[in-house]
Order: structure tokens, then C-alpha cells, then sequence
DNA sequence: GCGCTCTCATACCGGGCGGGTATCAGCGAG
DNA sequence: CTCGCTGATACCCGCCCGGTATGAGAGCGC
């Protein structure tokens, strides 16, 4: 039928090899980081270029450029990627729980991801709530660092996960609305600021002595004057001392220490707790999830 | 890092045949298929259940079924193969147009599917609005049959399409509401109820005589009375020579035959015209195309 | 200017895997 | 019982993947 269809596969080993190419834009750490020798590698992205019948990368002796083709390559190929191994792990995980008669239901098991830390109550009452469910599967918490329930629900490491509006993205998920709250400014309990009633984003965002804190973003920080930070109990005992000062929604009222102050922010936009999942999925165990969640 | 990741690939081309396997539930069939013999797929698929560590497939001497597991990996597995399709196609088609100068845009030259015939003349205004632009990109505007417009974007023969809510889904894809209309009947011009000036969905879904036409789904028709159509053409000749009705959002007007007749309908659900297109889409040329669209 | 170094590309080689043909093994039908 | 149909196994060949050794062009220091 198609003429052109010849062997235009694009494997998954290529895939991976390219990108990780692209990301350091340097043959020989791509290599290190592969495991693999630098040869082959370059050899296996001039095969892919042949495949491909198009340039991905501009050699130029100093260093490596992604063409335009490249960078379209770089995403598209991500997403696939990780649709891959998606498919391998949650086919790994439906694997031990085929039902009892018949081709089964998808598994009986969950992987919820959750920002650590972050609505605490919902989740508790979400949990409960599911479990006494009559045909609930075991639910897997499964915390994750900022921001990044969005990869582990692409690359299948999870199978749901709360997420924040504005802070996360919804785009290629279905998900429900769970919660809107407002937030709040964490500040030390002795700082001047921590008698008023309520602040405005104004007051907190630059206090003198008080600059916001830099999270890790892949083990780099933006730049600014604020202290470096990795997780929410650093972030925390840097608030206690006076250091800085944090936003946050409502409900990280849960984790507040005794030298903290929370004082509500009037005009910080609203942030609302989404339950979100894979566009396609199909498993019981998520659907049962969803409705007790939608009946909170 | 990861120490768990040791060979657990997932390589493309073992995807593909188990899918096909899947499909065809009969490896003979589906080394066809692939144009290839039947032991070696027997061996990779094998070797792909190896490499999960889980049972896929039920092979019973008469036929195969699938287990839990390999059910998952057909509905993951899908997608996975649709997005790394579309990221080959999207990069062939971003190779011969890489910008003047630095890594340049993404392509200029956007295919956009839309259902043969329908919402011509929001399509129209869109296209001359959009060429109007002053770095208007090329545009190919690809027919696609029955609701076939969601696997075109999924698997990058397309990069937008417009979408016609309810009967397309549009979960995995960011969209820009476009368009709302009524539905209408499309009669006989002879037929009695044409002389009417509304009709309800119940006037029309039981009519003596009158049955609703089935659409082709990949070759197979729903069970039925009614009369086995493949395209728009069959349908409006059979509704002239008084064989059939159609339920038709209101912008059919725009190519009924004189021996059709048009009737409001007052209790069909709405017509929602979307543009849709990959949720992680980042092409300036769609982006132009999605201001154009909003700003009808 | 020469050599050093840093980059990616090429040359060659061995082992493994992908694919083909021939054949076996269960199970149902006639 | 035999035939036909299913998928699995045995064996073989050629290619591709990956490794090591080396080349080639560009900046840089002496």
C-alpha cells in the first residue's frame, strides 16, 4: 500500500539515546549518562537522522545545536517517551492482579501522587472516605517533590495525583475539582508583620530581611537573594529563625510549627486542589477513586 | 539512581507486535499483518513478557485471550505507539523548515482535520482570517472521515483539528471553544413532518418508514434497520429518494439538496465546534491559528 | 607555529538478536 | 485414526548494537 513506509520505526532505544543528546547537547556526558561509550551513540543518531530523513542536531566542533527539527523532536519524542515506559509500568503493576475469572479488570491497586505535605486533611479524608468503599483497592501514597506529580502521571509512576491549581498544570489530564482555599503568608511568629490581621501580596513580597526562599528546580535554583532550599521542613526551620517567609495555601496550616505566624493574604489568587488522572484510563479502581472524591 | 532500571526497554517495534497480536488475537493473522513469519512474533512476544515479568496473553490451543496485564497494555500501549508515531511525523514534516537564523521555530506548515463537510463556513472565515495574518503559515486542511479526527491528532497526521462536542471527545487535548449551534432534521422535502416548523428528537427517532441511518465504523455497522451509509453523499441521497432522516448540527444547511428540507429540532443536545489540538503543543504556527480562532 | 586538548566522526571487530525455514506438539473435527 | 489448525521449538544466517582504537577539525597556551 504505502510506498514510503520502509522501515521508519523510530525505536525506543533511539528515542532515548537522542533525547538525552539534546538535554546535555554534548555526545560524551549523553554517553556517561547512558552507560554506553560515545561511538555508538553518535552513530545511532545519524542513523535516526537517515530514518528520519531530516537534521536534528548542528555539529558545529564546539559543542552541539538542536535544528529547528530537533527541538520538535525533543518535545514530541518526550511525551512519547514517557507514554512508553507508562505502558511498560503500569503493565508491569496490572500484571500480579488479573481477576479471578475471565480476561480480569484492570488492577486492584493505586498509586496516588501527592506534593509532600500538601493538603493533608483532604487527602486523610479522601483515603478514609475510599476505603470504606466495598470493592476499594489499596491506595499507594506516593509523595512527590515540587511540582512533580505532573511527570510521575505521565511516565505511569502514578496513577492519579492532587494537584494545585495555579502551580501545576492540568493540560493533557481529565481531572475534578476537590477544593478552593485561599492563601495564607507563614512568617515568623515574632516578626512585626505577623500581628496584622491580614497582608497583601505587596507586604510579603519584599520585606526587608525577608526574602522568599529559591526551591530546587533538578538541583538548580533561580536566582534571587533568598536562601536555597530542598524541602518543606528546611523551608520550614529557615521561617522559625526569622530568615524568610513563605505562601502557602490555607491548608498548610496543618504543619505550622509554634514560632510560626499564618496570616491570610487578601489578594493572592485562590488555589484549588484538583484530583487529575491519564486522559484514557480506563481502570475500575481510578473510577471508584473519582466518584468518592466528587462526593466529598 | 535507579536501580530497578536494568533492560526493562519496551522497544517500539515488540509494541507493535503485540498490539497487532492483541488486535488480531491470532499470531498467524498477525504475523500477516506485519509481513512477517508467525515463529518469530510467537518468540518476541515471548520475550517482551520475559522482559515485564508478566503473563499477557492466555494461549489456549484455540485462539488467545488476554489477561488483565495485556489488556492494559493494549489501551497504554496505544497511546504510547500513537505519540511516538506522531513525534516521528511531526519532526519529518518540522525538517525542511528550520527558521533563518538561531535553532528556529517550530515548522511552518500546520495540518489541520476537520469532518468532510462540516462547519464549512466557520472553516472558511477561519481559513481567510488566519491567511490574513502577516506570518500566516501554510495550511493543509485534511478530511477525515467519521469522527476519525481524534486518532489524526494523536498520531501526528495532524496538528489541530476541529472538533464537534458531543460526539467527539476531547479528553487529552487542549481546545478553544469556537462555536455553538442548535441541530436540525433533515427530511424529505415531501415527507409530512417537513411542513412542520419544530420538531422534538422524539418526532424524529421513531418515524414509520423513516430509520435512522448507520454510520460505517471501521467497516462494521451497529445492529439496525435502518439503511448502511459511508459518507455524507449516500446519506443525502437516500434522505432525497425518502429512505432515511438525519439529525445534522445546524451549519448542514450549507449542503442540502433541493429535495431536502430543514426542521429545527428543540430538544437535541447543542453543537459545540472546537479547535483542539495536543495538549503540550508548542508550534508558533498553531498558536497563531488558536489567536485567529478565539478572535472570530 | 606547534602541539595539546577537546570535540565528534570513522574504522574495524565480535557477540547477540531479529528474522527465516523446518518441524514438533496439543486439540478438535470428520 | 488421521488430518488440519493452532502456537511453540530448533537451528541457521546476516545485520545491527556496542566496544576499542584512531582520525580530523578547531581553539588555546607556550
Amino acid at each position: 500500500m504505502d510506498t514510503t513506509d520502509t522501515m521508519d520505526a523510530l525505536e525506543t532505544r533511539e528515542l532515548r539515546y537522542f533525547l538525552t543528546v539534546a538535554e546535555e547537547l554534548h555526545f560524551g556526558r549523553a554517553a556517561q549518562r547512558l552507560g554506553m561509550a560515545q561511538p555508538p551513540l553518535s552513530r545511532a543518531v545519524q542513523r535516526l537522522e537517515r530514518r528520519l530523513g531530516v537534521r536534528l542536531l548542528e555539529r558545529d566542533r564546539r559543542g552541539v545545536e538542536l535544528t529547528g527539527a530537533g527541538e520538535m523532536l525533543l518535545h514530541e519524542g518526550r511525551a512519547a517517551l514517557d507514554a512508553t515506559t507508562a505502558a511498560a509500568r503500569r503493565t508491569r503493576r496490572a500484571g500480579g492482579a488479573a481477576g479471578p475469572g475471565g480476561p480480569g479488570g484492570p488492577r486492584s491497586h493505586l498509586v496516588l501522587a501527592v506534593k509532600a505535605g500538601a493538603s493533608h486533611e483532604l487527602l486523610h479524608k479522601l483515603l478514609d472516605a475510599y476505603a470504606a468503599e466495598p470493592d476499594a483497592a489499596e491506595i499507594e501514597v506516593l509523595p512527590s517533590g515540587t511540582c512533580e506529580q505532573e511527570g510521575m502521571l505521565r511516565d505511569g509512576r502514578a496513577d492519579a495525583a492532587l494537584m494545585h491549581k495555579p502551580f501545576n498544570s492540568l493540560t493533557g489530564f481529565d481531572s475534578e475539582e476537590l477544593m478552593t482555599e485561599g492563601q495564607i503568608a507563614v512568617l515568623p511568629a515574632r516578626h512585626p508583620l505577623a500581628a496584622r490581621g491580614s497582608l497583601s501580596m505587596a507586604d510579603v513580597s519584599d520585606v526587608p530581611g525577608l526574602p522568599l526562599a529559591r526551591w530546587s528546580r533538578h538541583g538548580t535554583f533561580p536566582p534571587g537573594p533568598g536562601p536555597e532550599i530542598h524541602d518543606q521542613t528546611q523551608l520550614a526551620q529557615l521561617i522559625a529563625l526569622g530568615r524568610t517567609v513563605a505562601v502557602y495555601p490555607d491548608s498548610a496550616r496543618a504543619w505550622l510549627w509554634a514560632e510560626h505566624a499564618a496570616v491570610p493574604l487578601t489578594d493572592a489568587p485562590p488555589v484549588v486542589t484538583h484530583l487529575a488522572w491519564p486522559a484514557h484510563s480506563r481502570s475500575l479502581a481510578l473510577a471508584g477513586l473519582i466518584r468518592t472524591a466528587t462526593g466529598l
